[in-house]
Order: C-alpha cells, then sequence, then structure tokens
DNA sequence: AATATCATGTAACATGTTACATGATTGG
DNA sequence: CCAATCATGTAACATGTTACATGATATT
C-alpha cells in the first residue's frame, strides 16, 4: 500500500485506455499528459515491474522478441478506481519565475522584463498546442474518454490566457517602475488595464 | 558549483532583505513565498552550513545562546545576483487534480464534480489570502522590493481567477455529461453505462 | 514548574532524473 | 549492412520531506 501511488496511477490509468509497451507507455504520457504530468523511464519500468508482481497488469507476450505489452487486469481496474478516489497529494510549490521576480530589485526592471516576456512567449506557445489538441478530429476508441479529456485541455487553456494577461499587467507595471511617469508622484501605483 | 542553487536563491534572497536565523527563514519562506515556494528545515540547515563555508553569509552571534542570526555578505550579493541573471530551472508538471480528471471516465462525472468544486474552494480561498496581502499596508524598509512582490501576487491572483473561471466551466460540462440535453436522443445515450 | 515556542541539526526515507548498458527490429 | 528507433532495465546521483534528538528561552 501507498508506494509511488502517483506513478502507479498514471500507469494503470493509460492502460485502461489501451494495452502497451513500457516504451509506449512514457511516450503516451510525455505526448498525452505531457501538459499536466511526466515521468521517466526510471519510474515506469519498476512500477511495472511492481504492478505485475501484485496481479495488476499482465504480460501479453505480443509483437516482437523481448518487448511486452502490458494489459491492465481486472484487479487493476479496482486498484485504478480506488486510487482516482483517494486523495490528492499535491507537490510543494517551486516556481523559479516567481522567486526571481520577487527578488526582482537585485536584478532591476530591464532583467525581469526578459523572464516576464519569456514566460509570455512559451503561454502563447502552450496555449496554441492546447488549441490544437482540442480541434483534433475525436477519435472513435476513445469516444468516451473525450469529454474529460477536454477538462484538463480547458484548464490549461485557462491557465496560459491568465499567465499571458498577467504577463502584459507585468510589463507594463515594469515600464512605470523604470521611467515614473512625469515626475515622482507617491502613492499612486495603479494597475492600468 | 551548481549543487541545489534553487534553495540557494530562495535563502540567499531572503537574507537579502533582512538577516534572520535559520528558523525565521524558514518561516518567513513559508509565510511570505508561500504561494509559489517552499523549503524545509532539511534544506534550509545544510544551505546555510554550505554558504557560510563559502563566506557568502556570516553568522552574527546575536540573541539568545545557541541561535545564530545570518547575514548576507557581499561574495553573497554577488552569487545572488549570479543566480538570480542564471536559467530558470522547472520542476517537471505532476498536476494531481487533472491526472484524475483525464481518467474521470473510471470515476463518474458525481466525483468528478466533487474534485472540481474542492478545487474551486481552494482557489477562491488562495485569492482572498492574495488579496488580503495586496492590500496590506506597505513597510517603510522594505518600499523598493514591493513593486517587485506585487507581481508576484498578481500572478497568483490571474491564475486563482483562472482556476475559478475553469471550475465553472468543467462543471457546467460535467453536468452536461450526466443529463444529455432535453431526453434520450438515440445514438447519444452512452454515457450512463 | 510546566508548557509552548524558538532554534539547530541529522538520519532515514521517498521520490525522481539521467546516464548508461544491452539488445531487437525496421527502413533505407 | 547500417543507422535509427524501439525496448528493457539498472545504477548513480540529486533533491526533498519527515521524524527525531537536543536544548534554550519565554509565558503562564
Amino acid at each position: 500500500m501507498a508506494r509511488a501511488s502517483q506513478t502507479e496511477t498514471a500507469v494503470l490509468g493509460a492502460l485502461s485506455v489501451m494495452p502497451m509497451t513500457g516504451y509506449a507507455l512514457r511516450e503516451a504520457i510525455r505526448d498525452v499528459l505531457g501538459h499536466f504530468w511526466s515521468e521517466s523511464f526510471g519510474q515506469i519500468y519498476p512500477a511495472l515491474a511492481e504492478l505485475e508482481r501484485q496481479g495488476r497488469v499482465r504480460r501479453t507476450g505480443s509483437g516482437r522478441t523481448g518487448a511486452s505489452t502490458f494489459a491492465i487486469t481486472p484487479s487493476g481496474q479496482a486498484r485504478l478506481k480506488e486510487l482516482l478516489g483517494g486523495p490528492i497529494q499535491q507537490v510543494p510549490p517551486r516556481n523559479g519565475l516567481m522567486l526571481r521576480l520577487f527578488f526582482g530589485r537585485q536584478l532591476g526592471p530591464q532583467a525581469c522584463r526578459s523572464l516576464v516576456l519569456a514566460a509570455r512567449a512559451e503561454a502563447q506557445m502552450r496555449l496554441a498546442q492546447l488549441e490544437a489538441i482540442r480541434h483534433e478530429p475525436p477519435e472513435e476508441e476513445t469516444a468516451e474518454d473525450r469529454p474529460y479529456w477536454l477538462l484538463t485541455v480547458s484548464a490549461g487553456e485557462h491557465a496560459a490566457r491568465a499567465a499571458i494577461d498577467w504577463a502584459d499587467e507585468a510589463l507594463a507595471a515594469l515600464d512605470q517602475l523604470e521611467r515614473p511617469a512625469g515626475g515622482p508622484r507617491p502613492g499612486q501605483e495603479r494597475n492600468t488595464r
């Protein structure tokens, strides 16, 4: 009980959609869950071995020699539901951009501008990718999963748009900092917008 | 070089605002940076010891016996600037809520609703806290840092509002999933299982 | 005097990444 | 045949949390 349950959830979840190899699992997680999840080989293979030992997945020796396709078992299905219903353990926050901006006085407004601009560009790229995903033609086999998948896409879009809006606001504020608008007027700093 | 540079940055940054003990450092990080950063004692004390060995901080044996107030040295100031200017290393994403929603079909719309509602409530609380911080009266000593601090507050507010908007949208979508709009239409009522 | 809080430090554990070793299969 | 890719697995390392041990100081 209770070991690496997050990786376990991701692996069982992915296998609940379709059986695949450990390698494909990693690619699926990177390409499909990539916006909010990640796993490395060093996590996936041990997790698969453990899940197999527990009878949650089984190897169906298909395909090439040495490669094994893993499929979820009924016991694995049950375990997945249990994990999904269980408590969400979140990672402690560690936002490198915010850390830098918080101590931004040491860097000065110009360097901060660059950081914010880079963040804005990144958010814009993420947003475009998510919109592309949303407009991909739905596949037959995954039709029932799709509404749920779109919830996560939507969350990503909202977050990306918020990041862009914030960046624009932050850039304006940093500009204000650099040239204090027509002579120093204390107690005035408002958000333009 | 290049060891735990993120913790180093947080510690040097906090000490650049004012000297304090390791204990106070942890409280400051939790209370002030808490919305986007975290450090534990197990990180802070070794980091302080290492920074002292390198001459980035020094102990000013003030206060009670056994307690040491740490202050940043000029060398530490320089190092801080170097760290702040360096590349941002971000943590791989791991969003437990999104993972659950992605496999939401296994849980069903009702359980997903609960998850989204909880997330909404959490975002609302975060938003209230951030707005309180924004309206706190500014202190004299930190006046120059304040504009930068407000950038991070603003980012948190944008993110929280985005989370709330998304949650409302998601709740509506989940409702649609449960009762498929205006009576059963053939080829449409499949999600009841 | 007892309790709560401040303070420092360490050890054990959990988690996760990266790099490497090894080999099969496929496409040119 | 050769390179690229698919595939599995492990070992070394990095990072980070939690729990514990220890004691000082402040509060009641």
